[in-house]
DNA sequence: CTGGGGAGGGGGCCC
DNA sequence: CGGGCCCCCTCCCCA
């Protein structure tokens, strides 16, 4: 007994679940963007992905090898075993998917690419020395692929699954769980870095030279900006023009040097807190209604509007509205950008539009050019130089912005005086920073969601919510945090330990916020 | 069902 | 830029 096109409809799931990002459990980097895909899918189609994915949740692929629309042409073969993309025909786009498909040892889709040139009278000869093993036109298990499949194929159909998503709770329900989780913890231990080096994560900083503890000190030094300013670090350090990047030269790891660490057994461990379940696990009866929300994988924890103001944002992400830009993440949104605003999901950050399906905002994204980004990038240090403050300001109170430019300010002046609320800084460092506090425009954007931030290390820090980061482990329980205070907090649920007491009736807490919810209770009226 | 406590997580801000 | 602290939101548990 064999149920009809039962891969082919395991295939038709997958891809429509791509399409929505739900249950991606990792990143592909490509120059300026991003996919998100499945571990499974991806280590069952290619001898490079299957060799990073099991270690790794952030891929940065090599672009001179793959371009970001090659890429998509692969990621669209491999989860419909079809080309869909019109171009996709001409003997150019076929030789750039042969170099993809051999970079990426797809050698279903390599010798696919190969039949295609010879058909078309074509040697692909230039792309055969980078993986001799898939230069012999069989594949590994003798199957032998098809003639190329058109765009009339009905697999490769984003544009209509946003609005099915209750076709697919079923084989979503038991997959949620341990994956999330797993995720989390992969993404806490290392991220994959230039597709051969892997960033240890610890609490005493090792490894950590950003602020989401991504290993950039391997850069080369001839990489192009192009690169950088599009590369993971760019979208986790928006608006450095120094910021370090990733040199983008991996190696097919079919070699030890591409060998990762194993995970740490400490996060292999399913880490539960004492007695309570971890707030990690109760998103999964939230997905079991059907909801695709936005903060699957840890990785898309979008706190819906932009600026939420002080308070505003708290408790961010398990209430999250389904961001959905999950093809493409660019950077600096437009003034009002709002992501996942209706039934436009899938959001270029760079300009704010939404689009209905990721194919659509595929192609808009392809519309943007580097130049664009350029000056995008430039106007953003131009503004964040002298454009950020309260539009209600008193332009006379801030005659030039000198503080906030941190301009030498009169080392004979007795302090550095808020120009807003008369606040006393230490230095000029110090006044600038606080002055940020007072703008209405906040120059740091997050590359994920579009949320703005006044500070780049909340931004930073927000950054490691959406990668679920968590360096800090709690050796006790194996419960992993964001922050090392954190940590530290939370260590007190091992020890006892109760340092905030309660001068009205001497009750004790662990926390202090706890401890002031309990003070209002005390002072409520009722 | 409700209120209080415990705790995870996010953003703002200062050092 | 990271650390630390504060405040807030939220959820879960339990009496």
């Amino acid at each position: 007994m064999e149920q009809q096109n039962h891969s082919k409809q395991l295939l038709l799931q997958l891809n429509q679940q791509r399409a929505k990002g739900y249950l991606c459990d990792v990143i592909i980097v490509v120059e300026n963007a991003l996919f998100r895909a499945h571990k499974n899918v991806l280590a069952a189609s290619s001898v490079y992905f299957k060799s990073l994915v099991p270690h790794d949740n952030l891929i940065n692929l090599d672009t001179e090898m793959v371009s970001p629309s090659i890429f998509r042409q692969v990621l669209d073969f491999i989860y419909t075993g079809c080309l869909s993309s019109s171009d996709s025909v001409s003997d150019h786009s076929i030789s750039s998917l042969l170099i993809a498909a051999s970079y990426l040892q797809l050698t279903e889709l390599a010798a696919l690419c190969r039949r295609k040139l010879k058909h078309n009278g074509q040697t692909p000869s230039s792309s055969n020395k980078m993986t001799p093993s898939s230069s012999t036109s069989p594949t590994p298990n003798g199957h032998t692929p098809g003639p190329l499949c058109l765009s009339s194929t009905p697999l490769h159909n984003h544009q209509h699954h946003n609005n099915h998503s209750g076709s697919k709770k079923g084989s979503q329900r038991n997959q949620r769980p341990s994956q999330e989780g797993r995720l989390r913890e992969d993404l806490s231990e290392k991220v994959f870095i230039s597709g051969s080096r892997c960033a240890s994560l610890s609490p005493s900083g090792e490894g950590r030279s950003n602020g989401l503890g991504l290993d950039l000190s391997k850069r080369s030094p001839s990489e192009s900006t192009a690169t950088e300013e599009v590369s993971p670090s760019s979208l986790l350090q928006s608006s450095s023009p120094h910021s370090s990047s990733l040199s983008p030269t991996p190696t097919p790891p079919t070699t030890s040097s591409a060998k990762p660490e194993p995970p740490k057994t400490s996060t292999d461990l399913q880490p539960r807190a004492p007695r309570k379940r971890p707030r990690g696990d109760k998103v999964t009866p939230e997905l079991e209604d059907g909801e695709v929300d936005g903060e699957e994988n840890g990785l898309d924890q979008s706190e819906g509007s932009g600026h939420s103001g002080r308070g505003g944002g708290g408790g961010g992400g398990r209430k999250g509205r389904r961001n959905g830009n999950t093809n493409y993440i660019y950077r600096q949104p437009q003034p009002g950008f709002e992501p996942g605003v209706g039934d436009n999901l899938y959001v270029c950050i760079p300009c704010g539009k939404g689009f209905p399906s990721s194919e659509q905002l595929n192609a808009h994204v392809d519309t943007h050019t580097h130049d664009q980004l350029y000056l995008k990038d430039e106007e953003e240090e131009e503004e964040e130089e002298c454009g950020g403050y309260l539009k209600d300001k008193d332009p006379d109170t801030c005659p030039d912005d000198s503080a906030s430019k941190g301009m030498k300010p009169d080392p004979e002046e007795p302090g550095h005086l808020c120009t807003v609320c008369s606040k006393s800084c230490k230095d000029a460092t110090s006044l600038r920073q606080h002055e940020k506090s007072h703008w209405l425009n906040r120059p740091f954007p997050c590359n994920i969601c579009g949320k703005l931030f006044t500070q780049r290390g909340t931004m930073t820090r927000h950054m490691r919510s959406h990668l679920g980061l968590k360096p800090f482990a709690c050796e006790e329980c194996g419960m992993r945090f964001t922050r090392q205070y954190r940590l530290a907090e939370h260590m007190r649920v091992h020890s006892g330990e109760k340092p905030y007491e309660c001068q009205l009736c001497g009750g004790k807490f662990t926390q202090q916020r706890n401890l002031l919810s309990h003070m209002r209770m005390h002072t409520s009226p009722s």
